[in-house]
DNA sequence: TATGGATCCATA
DNA sequence: TATGGATCCATA
């Protein structure tokens, strides 16, 4: 898997370990590759005709070799009763989350306004937000999330006055498109084939 | 159906005609009933026994007949394709956005993001957004928008800096319960098909 | 019960 | 093709 873009929605004082922390999450990205035992992410250009959920596994099982913990319940504000997020590091004390965006587009909206709510009420110093390309979106479940339709709504989040903080959306995408490369499998069949 | 909270996100500066736009909504809130043809709104209390679909439809009816004007497309940013609005009122040379949420609670935050852009880009003066209670979301369609969910997100919300501009989340409810009411019909999206 | 999906629908 | 929705799933 390539990263094709990396843009930056709030970048402000001191955030702990940050390069770092970019850098092991585009390593572990690029770590991601289909079929399974590959070389790189060869994917079925079928319309629609790929499910989405297998596909980040092998990113976090790298990123959990890093030091991250996977599937972290953090609690953002009193009143919530928290959700896992994708991914976490502590650094410097503070937690640094990650999320892989598998879900409806409406579903993006809501993890980028979980990291800024986060960072507003100082529960998280950081947050990267990892979302499929326009051209990827086209070959997995209709109406995931992608880059390109959430970027409109970029310039409303920098908006926000955070004093230290980062957040950003990374845009990845297949590295080659392949008709002979197998479907990703939709709903729990993909992840049993995963698994093998 | 009737109102049970009605809270502002930003108020500030000025908006034109802005009482009698809260007035107007509320009132056609207060139209909606069930069955149709009764006096109030009586839901068939089972979980997530009821759609959503024709939920808002007299609702819309009579902001139409007050000189709203629905399924109205705004352009908001230049780059987007925008989709419609539920319902748009012009006042003093501005355009001011309701929306009755139906869809998921994810699409929540992009109705709320989705205004909130809009008047940071100055394309409307105004936002509602109206939501069913907790009570009323049980017996609807699993995972659809609701108040409480979104509100811890409120304090996020409230940060923007806008000159003037008004944004806010009402929260309804039926007005009763009764076993022998019908159940509101639902449609074949998502998982609907898949389970035949 | 509560939360974050994962999937397909309808329509311009 | 693009956007907003509507529906049920999986799991703690």
């Amino acid at each position: 898997m390539k990263v094709t873009r990396h843009e930056v929605l709030i970048k402000s004082g001191n955030v702990p370990q940050l390069s770092s922390i970019i850098s092991e999450v585009e390593t572990a990205i690029k770590t991601v590759v289909w079929p399974l035992k590959s070389d790189k992410f060869t994917i079925n250009p079928t319309p629609k005709g790929n499910g989405v959920k297998p596909i980040k596994n092998e990113c976090m099982d790298h990123l959990k070799s890093k030091g991250w913990e996977l599937e972290k319940r953090l609690t953002i504000k009193a009143e919530m009763r928290p959700g896992p997020l994708d991914a976490v590091k502590m650094v410097g004390g503070k937690a640094f989350a990650l999320e892989w965006e598998t879900g409806n587009i409406s579903s993006s909206h809501r993890a980028v306004n979980k990291m800024v709510l986060g960072m507003l009420e100082r529960a998280i110093i950081g947050g990267i937000l990892i979302l499929p390309s326009r051209a990827m979106y086209n070959y997995l479940t209709d109406r995931v999330g992608n880059f390109q339709e959430l970027s409109p709504y970029f310039t409303a989040w920098k908006n926000f006055n955070i004093k230290d903080g980062y957040l950003a959306v990374i845009e990845i995408e297949h590295d080659a498109t392949d008709i002979k490369s197998p479907l990703i499998k939709k709903g729990t069949d993909g992840w049993a084939e995963f698994k093998k």
